[in-house]
Parts: C-alpha cells; sequence; structure tokens
DNA sequence: CGAATACTATACCAGGTGAGTATAGTTTTC
DNA sequence: GAAAACTATACTCACCTGGTATAGTATTCG
C-alpha cells in the first residue's frame, strides 16, 4: 500500500515546474539539486512523464523540461499512472491469472476492492498542481 | 499502490469465518482448500490476524480459528493493519529520515499525501465483514 | 562546422520485499 | 500418550525498487 519513491520524485518534480510558471523550462540539474533527487535517476524518472505527455522536454543548450499543460490541468492521478501505471489495488482485480479462485462465484471481497480503487484513485484525482502550489 | 497477497488472502480467510458464523470455529486446512490459499503460508498470516486481536485461535484436536469479534466490529482496515502494518502511502510521511529533504519547509505534496492517506484508510474502515457476508 | 550542453535509450546491478516452505515445538482432546 | 492442530523461527528464491553506467541524439552558439 505505498507509492513509490520515483512517484514521490516525480510529485515533486512537477511541483517545482508549476512553481515555476507555466511553460517555464527547467534543466534536470536544477530540479536535481533543488529537489535533492540523484540526477540520473530523475531522468529516468522524467521520461515517463514526458511520454505521458505531462510534460515536454527541451533538448540541448538552455534545455530542460516544462510542464505540458496549465498546472490546474495537471492532477497527482496522473502523475501516479504515468510513473507507476494504472493503479490497481490488488492484481487479482485485473487479472484473473493471479485470482487463486480465478473469479470463482463472484467474491464479494473483490467488489469491495473494486470500490474502494476507484475512490483511491478519486482521491488522487482531486488534487492537482495549481492547488498545491498554492495558487488556488 | 498494491495490497499484498497475505493480505486478500486475509480477506477471504476472515470473511469465511464470517459466513460460518459468529463464534464457529474452522481449521486451517478447511480454509485453506475452500480459499484455495496454500495452507502453511495461511498459517503464518492467521498468526498476525491473532495477535492484532481479530482472531481467535484454538489447538488441539478440533482446533482451528473463529472471529474475536462480531463480523460487523471488524472492517477490512482492521485485517489490512494486522498483515501489512498502518497504511502509510509514503514512508516519507512518517520517517523523515526517508525524506530526501528532510521535511524541509513543510512540503506541500506530503501534507496532501497525508490527506489521502487518510481517506484511503477511511475508505477501508468503511467495509466490514456483516456487509461482505451479506448479512447487512 | 564543431564543440558543448542537455535529454534519450538500453542495459545493468545490489539490496529489499513478497510469497511461500521447512523444521521443530507446544497445546488440547480423546 | 498419541494424534490433531496451532506456534515459532528460520530459510529460500524470484521479482521489484532504486539507482548507476554507457552510448547515442538533438540543439544551440561561436
Amino acid at each position: 500500500m505505498q507509492l513509490t519513491q520515483a512517484t514521490d520524485y516525480a510529485f515533486r518534480a512537477a511541483l517545482l515546474l508549476a512553481m515555476a510558471g507555466e511553460g517555464e523550462i527547467v534543466d534536470a540539474q536544477t530540479i536535481s539539486s533543488r529537489e535533492k533527487i540523484p540526477i540520473r535517476f530523475l531522468l529516468k524518472i522524467m521520461r515517463s512523464l514526458v511520454q505521458a505527455g505531462i510534460m515536454k522536454s527541451h533538448r540541448g543548450i538552455n534545455g530542460g523540461f516544462s510542464l505540458a499543460r496549465p498546472p490546474r490541468e495537471i492532477a497527482l492521478l496522473d502523475i501516479v499512472e504515468a510513473v507507476e501505471g494504472a493503479i490497481r489495488i490488488n492484481r487479482c482485480l485485473l487479472d484473473p491469472d493471479y485470482c487463486s479462485k480465478h473469479w470463482a462465484s463472484h467474491c464479494p471481497v473483490h467488489s469491495a476492492l473494486a470500490n474502494i480503487q476507484a475512490a483511491i484513485a478519486s482521491e488522487f484525482s482531486r488534487y492537482n498542481l495549481a492547488d498545491l502550489a498554492g495558487k488556488a
């Protein structure tokens, strides 16, 4: 029941970009030192965020990263999903191979978990970068 | 962001006991075969539940396990916490040693995560064994 | 052009955790 | 006192997490 370290780093990097201002470009070295994130690991994480369309990368001198959308339109859920993939509280929920009961007789535990999972995702979607940046 | 397999097994074992009726004793072998849980692993999981005061164990012939409280008073949250320990979405949240920023300047990401964590715990506490057993 | 800067891509590695097993012991009942 | 059933500790093995290394690509500036 934990987020990975990578996700935590991603939150902080995204927030830093949001604070810098929309469209503002900040290079990895700066993010790394300001947020105390190992730079190579940060670069790897940033690639997921770029591929997910949350951030844009700019190469070459004066390059770096910027948010691809206004901070208000980037929720924590988007970041979690970009880094970790879709939230699934229990592998059984979407992958019957992992269920030792193989979905026999519509297990009531699993329908409760499906509800909880949806509630959790919804909770993560309630927070966006603009709110966190204190520019509500 | 996942529960462990052990927790899933614990849910199902607890539900089986709830369905069997309050105070009813069911032995590990029966739970194991009915829920398709490896018996030695099940026994290990049951110990956490017993120690957490959720279940009672009975040794000797005709021994087994029973719920220690009425099903309605056992929430999924109790089971999660018994098996995995308290829910903490991010190790940083309670253990500053793991935070690369060491709580510098009251990070807004972490206060949001604290809220989300509380919401998740509350979500797990909304479901109890009586509801799941369909004896609402 | 070409050198410097900064991101991209793949691969690799060590340590920790998850899932499960093994062995030996204790309690209870018949 | 033997059998049933839980307890306790330790162990194993594969996968995942967190992070590093190496090599490559794009962009800008002089």
